[in-house]
DNA sequence: ACGGGATATCAACAGATGAC
DNA sequence: GTCATCTGTTGATATCCCGT
């Protein structure tokens, strides 16, 4: 896809404003080289006794919350149940995908859920304050339990994309999950580049190019779109990669994030750069 | 204060439209 | 006609709103 010299312009100014003020985004990372960390890195909670909640992507537990994090946030609602949800399996011992695999359990977890979003909300002290109530959605389990039972297709595929150094042997096969999505035969999609993005960021698999790792849901395509930045529309895995080329080319190891934050950065710049 | 219906929100999907 | 892109619909659920 076509990066004009104008829309470069307009990447620059973005990413300055956003390096200066990436301490106050409370969901922002950034290194010493002004590298994005990742978002699992750090998620700004703390359990009872003050341990900071993260994930650390060279255990297989945590990889498999890593997935369910995406799975999550791939539904409506605020982005913090999906946190939530993570830290309620990490902090209670369900992190397992051999739990998820039972259908008893996720069946009972579905029962549980309130219960479980009432428990996690007491268990963890918040930097930041949720927005909402926290709450589980129902569909979110069946699709963990679906996970589980791909669990280890899905470990295989990405060993085979390390190897043969092309992870969209891992996007297709993940895109060609059925029940992953909200509905029982329903896929995922848009969330597929954050898995690689938070691997790549912690340096799992070194050889995840960033060119597969930006995130272009609503909030990025409605920043590109008020910038004057051109992405199309990411109906399908290659124009999900289409789109996830262009913004790595703009944003280089930021990533998405510029373009996330862009609502929260209360912008006076889109009017000074467009014509 | 409480329950039920309406509304807003989002991503995925499928059908419609457009370019060649 | 074929392929890619655009648009409208679908479905779950949290929140809002209103009557009781």
């Amino acid at each position: 896809m076509f990066v004009s010299i104008e829309e470069k312009k307009i990447a620059h100014r973005l990413v300055e404003n956003f390096l200066k003020h990436s301490e106050k985004l409370p969901y922002v990372n950034i290194g010493k080289n002004n590298e994005y960390l990742g978002w699992v890195k750090d998620f700004n909670l703390r359990d009872s006794e003050g341990r900071k909640i993260f994930l650390d992507l060279a255990k297989e537990d945590d990889l498999f919350l890593l997935f369910v994090l995406v799975l999550g946030w791939s539904r409506t609602g605020p982005w913090e149940n999906a946190v939530n949800l993570v830290s309620y399996l990490k902090i209670n011992g369900k992190d397992k995908p051999s739990y998820w695999l039972e259908e008893s359990n996720y069946l009972s977890e579905i029962n549980l859920r309130q219960q479980s979003a009432e428990l996690i909300y007491s268990q963890l002290q918040y930097e930041i304050e949720p927005r909402y109530k926290i709450s589980f959605r129902k569909d979110t389990f069946r699709s963990i339990h679906v996970l589980a039972t791909k669990w280890d297709a899905i470990i295989n595929k990405l060993e085979i994309s390390k190897l043969r150094s092309d992870y969209t042997i891992f996007m297709t096969y993940l895109r060609s999950v059925r029940g992953l999505g909200k509905l029982p035969n329903e896929k995922i999609l848009k969330k597929i580049p954050l898995i690689l993005r938070e691997l790549r960021c912690q340096r799992i698999f070194k050889n995840i190019p960033g060119e597969l790792c930006c995130v272009a849901d609503r909030r990025v395509l409605g920043a590109a779109q008020s910038l004057g930045i051109q992405l199309v529309n990411p109906s399908n895995l290659s124009n999900l990669i289409e789109c996830s080329t262009k913004i790595y080319k703009l944003m280089g190891d930021l990533y998405d994030l510029p373009l996330f934050a862009y609502k929260d950065l209360g912008l006076k710049m889109s009017g000074h750069l467009i014509r």
